[in-house]
DNA sequence: TGAACAAGTGAACGCTTATTCATATATATC
DNA sequence: GATATATATGAATAAGCGTTCACTTGTTCA
């Protein structure tokens, strides 16, 4: 989960727009309302520390209380490094915090979105393949 | 994005996690509550097809109106093919649906969880990075 | 002080994935 | 029927990612 720019390889915005396309008024239109790569590139790493079933399962427990690495790993049937490489992740991205209690640190879910979402997520699901 | 179990690389539940573990309690109460592998296999597939940039910015434009290939292809800068190849993938997941007249194809977004998801997924980067 | 242990980290391996290129399919127009 | 075009698809390549393994850091407690 490497948070940086992905490299750009779209065309350069040409006038082969205004040729190719069919609807060349929904294309202008759309073309301001398009979501800019930056924004779209900062939410999709949101998205992607979203997109790991650990990382999902981790969620579903801290979503309940917070725990510490190890609990996590034995809850999980995971390595402590494994998670621990995971929760650095999420961390990174903001969707948990920690607090330290001597050698132990107990991590949450950071804010209300990160549930909010998991739980949207759980709802499509339940639609889509119920 | 292919729809498949992960192959399953997590260790045997066994009595090393009452073991290993700092407060059994927490945990054994954790594994209950804790998303099934299978649950979070599925829930992770949609956010991974949320995980990309150019889907993201061809469910910005579709959020806004139905779209032919070739305007997303031209308002996006990206060939068609790709455009295509993205669809593909969105479709698969139920994420847009598409109608055809004659050999133009026009895409929308399937149902609301999927804007409900982008709106809250840009929430969030608000909150993270104002 | 030193052993035990929780957590974090870096390298490496195998697997996944997004794009490009070439080509196929299907439809409209001549 | 023949041509042009909108879309779909398969193969290939390059980049990205999750886990494991080995190791380090920092804390507790005997």
């Amino acid at each position: 989960m490497i948070i940086k720019q992905k490299k750009s390889t779209q065309a350069p915005i040409s006038d082969t727009c205004e040729i190719n396309c069919i609807h060349p008024a929904a294309v202008k239109q759309a073309r301001d309302k398009a979501l800019p790569l930056s924004t779209a590139t900062d939410l999709s790493q949101i998205f992607q520390v979203m997109a790991d079933p650990s990382r999902l399962r981790i969620i579903s427990l801290l979503a309940e209380r917070e725990l510490c690495v190890c609990d996590l790993a034995a809850a999980l049937g995971m390595s402590r490094s494994a998670v621990s490489h995971q929760l650095r992740v999420m961390r990174m991205s903001r969707l948990v915090k920690y607090r330290k209690e001597g050698r132990i640190a107990y991590y949450s879910l950071d804010d209300e979105h990160v549930s909010k979402l998991f739980t949207l997520g759980l709802d499509h699901l339940g639609h889509v393949s119920p």
